[in-house]
DNA sequence: CATGAATGAGCCTTCATTCAT
DNA sequence: AATGAATGAAGGCTCATTCAT
């Protein structure tokens, strides 16, 4: 039936669109200064209509935030299979374009910040600080050797440093090269 | 008189306690969830009180925001006239020291959170992302080229991303030892 | 036309099967605390449907009210034609036995609460308290002088009370048995 | 000191001021349909402070829950010493005045209404429906047997359905009279 | 300085009711 | 008849802040 095709379609949009609403308002208010009421306006739904596609405020805290961090770049890139420098400049990129946008660059923080609160988070950034880094390392480096592991890290925190705060007289470009030619030699 | 002195000290003391308890209290629950009432609780003194030495939740706030960034660490090292790795030494294990306390360590990510919220804020991370960023570089390197602040930015960002998670089979040394040495090459 | 009669039974049935969840949540929750959303899922049907057999809540809760009381069994024991001390036992009996069901034990109470919010509920209590007692004093006693008519009330709230609270070694039997002898002695 | 007194009996006379007003409010309303802000703006007061001193709605209900059943007659009556007769007239006339406020009136039905649903009410009843029941019988009759606590029941029930709706043409003493020679034959 | 009662704005959430499909 | 998405009005409760004492 194609109709309920449509409604299903439907029913995403809405939903997308209170996503896409609450990660606008909780970027720049914070997640806890941030009311439902101002997330259902911006995406034109009524209060109640929110808390129909989200059982509650903490629901959507807890989309938003999954999304907000990098994992569906280091997915990506470990997927394409590329290997050596060219996955740290895969990651580097995507990582650098995803925060280009002021509202995944402040939403990363937010997330970090709440971390201890939402058991949830606290494992989706497990996943991403060892799981991942390890994997990441082991296609990088060869190996996934404390120094391979410390590199990595170092690579992860020098992209959130530098999204945190771009050095206007640094280009993005120039940036990673400078970094990962720091950590390949 | 010594009396005035003893009654300064006693403000001072009082004062110190109430920052003390709000850096235990927001460090668990976030700045805007915990509760100004909670850390009058904590630090054993009367809400009133509380707004008696800060006029707003928002003062106590910057105060303790202020104390939770690694600025002081970053002065002393530079006070001390240290260079090369010395400099980065000092600065990696006064930095590994003061986050190793867990209060701190969720502290300056609920700090980052609000830097948009708090201009003082915003301005405090300014100082020691630029500033503080360029004068480290000069006397690490020898200059605060492009590069040269690539890697101090790498250096900040690696030691945010450990204390973060600390991997549990990379010791606290080992880490800073790795790390500077990358940087050194 | 045999359809017409199976529709018109469809829809009795339907109705009835809201009505009898009714019973049973409002009876546990209460009438107002007793979302309508549970009525619907208690009664396997939707949100919309009951209140297109129930104009509002309202409609759903003076029916169950109505069916709490127990006029039906006063009718039926004045429709037998029973008299003096068989005519309490026939009421007794089917009092004891309605509020055995502790579903109508609690719905008769929270419909005595309601009882001045909704004038239906108070009419049906004035009839039930007034008129009905009246019938019953003189078909038990041969008058409905004032000492008659206090014994029915008296008897009807014996059987309250009863109900309310059952003592349990005092079996069910026993306790009407002894109530009449009191009231006919 | 004085004024610690009076700050404390200022304290007090708040808190009954709300309790009062609470009893007005739900006495017509019924506990779940008052909302909190109508009590305190009938005490007052503001929606604030109410849960200032009250920890929840549900602490004012069950304080009000309390207040509502005849507990305090019965108390009052067996302590007085009283036996016989004597003391099923003390009670009959306590509880008659007390329920011919209707406040109390309606809160004792909201009252029993709610007994499922909280079991601190359900206690209370507990005690009364058999502890004092017992007490009373052994005092009123010199026993507690069965025969005589469905007398002390009856005895309830008459009065709880008298005052749920009197007849307009028996007064409350020749009721009471009545009610207590039919009990005593 | 110190207390804690008092205020009122605002937030999350529930829920009766409507309506497009 | 039937569904469930959509609405909006409350309601309970929290909390920053003030103020009388």
């Amino acid at each position: 039936m194609y109709w309920v095709e449509a409604l299903r379609r439907d029913k995403e949009e809405v939903r997308e669109r209170i996503i896409k609403a609450a990660m606008r308002v909780f970027s720049t208010m914070g997640y806890f200064q941030a009311p439902a009421s101002l997330i259902a306006k911006e995406a034109s739904v009524s209060k109640g209509l929110l808390f129909w596609y989200f059982r509650s405020k903490d629901e959507l805290i807890l989309e938003v935030a999954k999304r907000s961090l990098p994992i569906d770049i280091l997915k990506k890139c470990l997927k394409d299979g590329r290997e050596g420098a060219d996955l740290l400049y895969c990651i580097g990129r995507g990582y650098l374009e995803k925060y280009q946008d002021i509202i995944h660059r402040n939403l990363i923080l937010h997330t970090l910040s709440i971390r201890t609160l939402y058991p949830q988070v606290e494992e989706n950034l497990r996943d991403m600080c060892e799981d991942y880094t390890r994997r990441v390392a082991v296609r990088a480096f060869g190996d996934d050797s404390p120094i391979s592991r410390v590199k990595i890290r170092t690579f992860f925190g020098s992209l959130l440093c530098y999204t945190l705060r771009p050095p206007k007289d640094i280009p993005v470009d120039d940036y990673l090269d400078m970094l990962i030619k720091v950590l390949m030699k």
